[in-house]
DNA sequence: CGCACAGTTGACAATAGTCAAACGATGTGG
DNA sequence: CCACATCGTTTGACTATTGTCAACTGTGCG
């Protein structure tokens, strides 16, 4: 029974140490978490990468967890789903993000794939070895996973207590901050996808795009992309988060 | 700058080791986290202990974020609210739970007492020196604060996905399991902080738990105490989670 | 070229929200 | 000890946002 541990308890520093996060490293505002494949990445030797195609399961809620993965390239979508079959997205994961970080026994959500994805898979005993070897690169997971406890509270506020519209505004621009504020934005997930995500259902979020595309608040283009037109009308309109 | 890591990673046991939550422990299905005043327990000289009052607020969103706090009695909620005043109730906490855990220069969301609570507020340096010293209390604050991930997660289920009937079935069979399956809990917040935690509003919660009792699935008592009548039929109404 | 499927739009329904009034418990002062 | 005031809760009537069911459109792929 190795464990190894580290929190980062750092009372006087900006950026974070903390205690952390066991699910997953979700798109998180601002903070781009890991880089996906930076000169000095750690991670990069462990494990081995596999391609998956659209919509195949990476693993499954329940099943037995003995590894931890991260996304290189694509794009991943975890959800729970109740027993009648309704959806919910916890969250959709970008180059450079984790899942089934959560050391539970077993995988919390189901993990799919939304486009062709590049994903390595890392035993977590091997991960256990480096995170000994080196504790900076569990302070690098530590803060990941502190920027994705973030998202998922501002995710309770929105699924709560926000209207389709102001729903469907926060999306977009959480996709505009995750990349860095450029105005134009990939949606390679579907409608459906969309909307057990943001707790509506797929008529609402077309409705709720056409409304937006008439403002002027938004242009589609070809190819799942969206151009945000009027970041501030948009932000005015998400009323927060 | 003395930061103090530890990452629980333990890919053998049923148990979790983990990276951990930064946010707070929240009620967690199950698993009563740390024991209130323990025999042995090394935070109960960290510190100091305070009264705060009903409706007292214990620090704000925003607010320098500069120690942590551990609920010793009493009843604490933690919200996080929209610029027009819209609030979403993030979580209640009970004896035993901790908050401000983020480690981020400033608290996340706002905590106030739902009764009169003792608080105990232990500066992070403090925790810090604690937890260099005792890895094994690392483990368990990442411990309790995966399972309050998992509840972060199914509460977006609960959210985004489930009907008023089935988000006040859900709410009432947490807080039983919370107190290890009684029949009969305490419901010391109010309606409107019930509504702000399920999403709903005080109006959609009085006449939910209205149906519940001509139902004969629940009971009121006096003094903010409820009974649960019929657990197996609140679990069938609540769908999963 | 046409089939298949995702997305859009429309008509209608239903769940939950809003506004308002009444009720009930609690606590204070006469 | 009772009357009254207050606040939270409950109930009612009505509204509205979002969901449902269904048809249609457009796009991409074989």
């Amino acid at each position: 029974m190795s464990t190894h541990a580290a929190i980062a308890a750092n009372a006087s520093r900006a950026v974070p140490g903390y205690l952390v996060s066991a699910i997953a490293m979700t798109p998180a505002a601002g903070l781009p978490a890991l880089q996906p494949r930076s000169a000095a990445d750690p991670l990069a030797a462990l494990g081995h990468a596999k391609v998956y195609d659209r919509d195949m399961t990476v693993f499954s809620e329940g099943d037995a967890a003995g590894s931890v993965f991260r996304v290189q390239s694509g794009m991943v979508r975890l959800h729970k789903m109740l027993p009648d079959g309704r959806r919910q997205i916890i969250g959709f994961l970008h180059a450079g993000d984790m899942m089934g970080l959560a050391f539970a026994a077993q995988y919390l959500y189901t993990a799919e794939a939304v486009t062709a994805t590049t994903i390595q898979r890392i035993p977590r005993l091997e991960l256990d070895v480096l995170l000994d070897a080196q504790p900076a690169l569990a302070r690098k997971l530590l803060s990941a996973t502190t920027s994705e406890l973030m998202a998922a509270q501002d995710q309770m506020v929105l699924l709560g207590r926000k209207t389709a519209a102001e729903k469907v505004a926060s999306f977009l621009l959480r996709l505009c901050d995750r990349k860095g504020g450029d105005r134009t934005i990939d949606l390679p997930m579907g409608r459906s996808d969309i909307a057990d995500h943001l707790g509506l259902t797929t008529e609402t979020v077309s409705r709720t795009f056409t409304k937006l595309k008439s403002a002027r608040l938004i242009r589609i283009l070809v190819g799942g992309k969206l151009e945000l037109l009027d970041h501030d009308a948009l932000a005015d309109l998400a009323g927060g988060f």
